[in-house]
DNA sequence: GCCGTTTAGTTAGCCAACTAAGTAAATTTT
DNA sequence: AAAATTTACTTAGTTGGCTAACTAAACGGC
């Protein structure tokens, strides 16, 4: 039988993890008055504060578009704030203010949490098995 | 140091890869006019016709309210028809069109390339590994 | 029969992601 | 210097997903 039984496939087993953990993700952060992915512009603003929009573009691998909406949710929540740039006045920075800033602890432990509810369960060797497999499958995809 | 550094988490690796996926297909689909996800609905349907919409939510694993609205498209789009059922006048059966039906063969052969273009470099034996990892992760999440 | 509960879907509204089209400023070309 | 192009970001509108509140029908106990 020639059928393709979806199931069966390993992008729907990839699809189905990746659902249940963005649901284990949004539960805890929804405690803290986010939504999955907010948290990862933040992560890249402790990382480096006064960034521009592009560079958030390019971090975060989604279009111009998508960084506009989520910063403008962001910073109705008074989590950062845009200035124009002195010398380019086409570039807007975005800074963390402090109530931004201090989500950062309690962030990092829901990551912690979310990985130990995804990954706690495989072995150190099975983890580094894991990743290894998951970025050969991201370098092919994006090549 | 104790930063939780969110780019080595297995979690992060994971949205990466799912995102990449997702953009392939979304790419592949929108040549015969689908959105991702909208294409998982017909595959349940080709499997058994005049679902009710309840056992669709519980199959793709997603809330009424996700089902509803994606019926309203692929019902605009014509793919779909929705019927009430006879007996119990709560519920209500999806069917195929004939346009829905044809699709068929054209998404197979969607899924067939997205898995090549994923998981083409992994060898059988790691196809087979990250297989169990991933069951083992969803196990893990969904409890 | 009647009232309360459960079940099936819908509606409204929110967020993340996308595309497409548009504005504005800087840069490059002529 | 003026025109064309590129770059940075916004706006409008779409989809998939969610929650919360709602309607309507079936079921249960009394």
């Amino acid at each position: 039988m020639t059928e393709t039984t979806l199931t069966e496939l390993l992008g729907y087993q990839l699809v189905q993890v990746c659902k249940a953990h963005r649901n284990k993700a949004e539960s805890l952060l929804s405690e803290i008055g986010l939504h999955a992915g907010q948290e990862v512009v933040l992560h890249y603003l402790w990382h480096e504060d006064g960034r521009t929009q592009s560079n958030l573009v390019d971090e975060l691998c989604v279009q111009p578009a998508t960084v506009t909406k989520s910063l403008d949710r962001l910073e109705s929540a008074g989590l950062v704030r845009r200035r124009a740039d002195a010398e380019d006045r086409r570039v807007s920075r975005v800074y963390l203010t402090d109530a931004g800033r201090s989500l950062h602890r309690q962030i990092g432990n829901i990551w912690l949490e979310v990985e130990a509810a995804s990954f706690g369960v495989l072995t150190a060797e099975e983890q580094e098995t894991i990743r290894r497999l998951l970025q050969k499958v991201l370098k092919n995809l994006k090549q």
